[in-house]
Order: C-alpha cells, then sequence, then structure tokens
DNA sequence: TCAACAATAAATGTCGACAATATAGCCATG
DNA sequence: CATGGCTATATTGTCGACATTTATTGTTGA
C-alpha cells in the first residue's frame, strides 16, 4: 500500500508518492524522518515494510539502505537486517568534531563571496525557525534547526560541502536524539540569528567563531550517560504528510 | 576468472583474491586504480567484465558502483552503464575549494593532538615518497602523493575526516589525470615533507598555511582548456598486483 | 517455574531468467 | 560516398523463486 494509483487501499489514509520512486527518493525520505526525530536509533528497517511504503520492489529498497549505510546513518547487519545508526559517545564526538572543523570554516567562506539572493534565503530561514519556535511546533524546529546548516553549506556554493554537512546534521540528529537532554539544548535560540547578523555585515572573523561556540554549545548540552530506547510504527512514520 | 582456487584458468598470470570479496573490496580496488591513474576518466565499466575479475555475481558488482556513485568517482547511467567520472572545471573547483577549507584545518587539527606513532608513520610515508621519486616510479609517487593527505586525516583521528578527505583526494586524482599539465606539477618535490615540519615543530599557524599553499599550487598546475582521451583493459587494470 | 531444546516462522542473501533499452553493424537509398 | 533507417547484438534493469540464517514459539524435562 501507500503507491498513488493503486486500487485496494485498506486501513490508513492514503498518501501520494512520486510517479517514479528511485533510491535517492527513499534515501531524502529517511533522511527526513531522522533530522525531525521520527525514527528513533536502533529501529529495524524492515524490507517489506518499506517495499509496502514506498510501493517499490525490494531491490530499490535494499539500494537505499546501501546508500545510507554508506553514510552512517543506517547499520546493516548481515541476516539481521538494516537498522537506524545508534551513535556511541566515541562516533558522537567524531561527529562533532568534523563538524567544529568544517563549519566554522564553511561561515567564513560564505562571508567572503555571499551573493544577495543566497543571503534573502537564509533571512527567510530564520523567520520559519522564529515563527516555528513561537507556536510550539517543536517537530519543525528540529528540522528547522538542522536545516540552517544545511543551507549554510548550500549558501557556499559548494555542493560536494552541502552534501558533507547534510550528512553530518543527520547524524548529528541521531545524537542529539539519544543524548540530548532538552529541546532548548538542541537550539539555543538566537544563535542562527546572531551568526546570519555577523555573515550580513560582513564579519568573517565572527561568523566563524560565533558558528563554532553554537556547534560546541550544542555538544555541551549533550550526556553521554544516559541512553534512551524507543519505538514506532513505520508506514505511520515514513508516510508523507 | 581471476578468482582463486578456480580450475579453469585461461592466458594471463592468474591472481590471487581473498577467499571473500564484498562490496568494499570491489570499491577500494577501484579507489586504488583512479588514484594510481590506471582507471582513466570516462572509462566504461562493465558488469561482466567485472564480475570475472573479482570472481564474484552481478550483485555485488552493482552494489559496489552504486557506492562508487554516491561518492562521486563513478557516474552511472541508466541504461548505459557506468563509466568512471570524469570531472568537468566546475566540479573541479568546487573540489579543491572544498579541500583548501578541509585540509588545512585538519592540518591544524594534527598538530593540537598528535601522538608519536602517528609522527613516525608520517614521517615514514614521506621517505617512501621520496624513494619513490629518486628511483623514477612514477605510479607510485602519484598513489604515495594522493594518500599523503588521506594519512594526514587519519592522524587527526577522526575517521569521518578520513573518508571524506579519501574522497576528495580520489576525485582530485582524476582531475589531475584530466587537466595536469606536467607531472612535476601534480607533487611538488618538497611540499609534503615541509607540512609534515611545521607539524613536527607545533607550529600550527605554518601547517594550516603550507597546506592550504600546497592545494593551490596543484589547482594552479591544472589547464582546463586541454581535455585527454585514454583506453585501457579493466582486467589488466583492476587485476592484483 | 524455569531452562534448554526443537520445530516453526520470518527475514535476509543469492542466483537465474526475462524484459527494456542502447549500441553497432548493415543495407538500402539519395 | 554519405546518410538514414532497420535489424541484430550486447548490456543493463527488474522481478521472482530459492537458500540461508535468525528470531519466535512451543514443548519437554528437571
Amino acid at each position: 500500500m501507500g503507491i498513488s494509483g493503486n486500487s485496494a487501499m485498506v486501513g490508513k489514509t492514503e498518501r501520494t508518492l512520486p510517479d517514479r520512486v528511485d533510491e535517492e527518493f527513499i534515501v531524502e525520505r529517511i533522511f527526513s524522518a531522522v533530522m525531525e526525530h521520527r525514527l528513533a536509533p536502533a529501529t529495524k528497517l524492515n524490507e517489506h515494510k518499506l517495499c509496502d511504503t514506498f510501493g517499490v520492489g525490494r531491490m530499490r529498497v535494499r539500494r537505499a539502505l546501501l546508500l545510507l549505510s554508506s553514510q552512517g546513518i543506517v547499520d546493516l547487519e548481515t541476516h539481521r537486517g538494516a537498522f537506524v545508526a545508534s551513535p556511541g559517545p566515541t562516533e558522537a564526538n567524531e561527529v562533532f568534531k568534523a563538524r567544529a572543523l568544517l563549519e566554522p570554516a564553511i561561515a567564513r567562506q560564505v562571508v567572503a563571496d555571499i551573493v544577495p539572493e543566497k543571503m534573502e534565503m537564509l533571512r527567510q530561514h530564520i523567520s520559519m525557525e522564529s515563527e516555528a519556535r513561537e507556536n510550539d511546533r517543536g517537530v519543525d524546529l528540529i528540522r528547522l534547526s538542522g536545516e540552517f546548516h544545511v543551507k549554510l553549506a548550500l549558501a557556499s556554493g559548494n555542493s560536494i560541502l552541502k552534501r558533507v554537512v547534510r550528512e553530518l546534521v543527520t547524524r548529528s540528529s541521531l545524537i542529539v536524539g539519544l543524548f540530548g537532554t532538552s529541546n532548548h539544548t538542541i537550539c539555543p535560540a538566537n544563535e542562527h540569528l546572531n551568526i546570519l547578523g555577523a555573515i550580513e555585515r560582513g564579519d568573517s572573523d565572527a561568523a566563524e567563531t560565533l558558528m563554532f561556540e553554537h556547534l560546541n554549545r550544542i555538544r555541551d548540552g549533550l550526556n553521554f550517560s544516559v541512553p534512551k530506547p524507543q519505538e514506532g510504527d513505520l508506514a505511520e512514520i515514513l508516510g508523507l504528510t
């Protein structure tokens, strides 16, 4: 079920899927689900259920899972299946160290060659964040907080950096879900705005420093002594909105 | 053919392959071939030939190709097959911009928390480079020049950074093969040694700067107005040494 | 009641056959 | 001689069936 145009639809509300579903689509969908904390770490990704959910054959699903595993979002265990990654403290530190190394440099770079339209895109994004925060739409806020970093990398005009940052942000989302202590920890209120401000006034030093401190603040808000179990229904979680 | 223990071996010298060949092995092999300029850009990677070469089923090969394509080393064209990537000037610039952003910061990081054994590894590597250069073993020198950057990332102790750098270095190898003007351009003689020296004496500023200039020098040695065609035999190229 | 074990069920890994498509070669035609 | 269309071949994409392994359930015995 779940494919559009399918005649026999039982239960649940029918969702609309693109006519052509390829690996990229499945990957993007699972990426999003992880970013929004709808897919908890260690959740089993059953091939059969994914096939039904996306209305594709098993091969597509398996290829998508392989791609996800190559990016550290999914763990593949032979003859046991695919599971959403569940990073330990060591891996979590690596992710945040990599981000602390990469993203401040990106922020500096963005200051160097920003164009007005990219600037406007970032401003618009921040306003969406503010709106989500004011209206207490937690899920949106989580997603938007992560996406800010990706859009900043996008503003650098380098698709390679964008891809790397997207992977790191997604993994960070898993980590925050596992070791985060409070929602407040995840997204300190005005930090993104401050970074944008530094970019806007061309202060590359400030942009770099603010990004560095921002990332460290997120990391410091983690508590590695507390693990967390969870569960959920795949079809529900991955279904279209 | 090509699998060890196979009874019917025709022509060519028999090569030794691991008992169990998985996707990672195939990926590593193609990575190496690209790094050593044995696989030219735009070379077609025929599934059947790869199956024979590695002695595995088609599924393994296809999964390996998918992984390679997700890292930009291979282009997959539907119903046409897999080709070694052939980056254009735009993509080439992105790769070197990403490296110029990432690797100087890594060099600085390495200075910060280097341990003696990692230091020794780097020293040893440089001596291998020197030896290859003195003995005019061009292929080895090309490979070692790239590997230095990967080992530096390895010395940072961050497996994520290592993986990203490895991907970028491999893509750089493709780019240099396409747009490089002379072998001298690829690997200016003492630059790696200078970088190592800066690390050794704990001069993080110098390490960062030297790496930045090193990368720019490589990029400046490229000539984007000259394309290059080539060809070769797959089994020969990918076979074990 | 619990532990160990056996049988069953479920999920994943692998392989082969077939369909869809692109490429190469060929012939006819201008 | 060049060109355009057509056929044959080769290659890739897809699907289904089967093998292998794990997880679950039920049973037996202490």
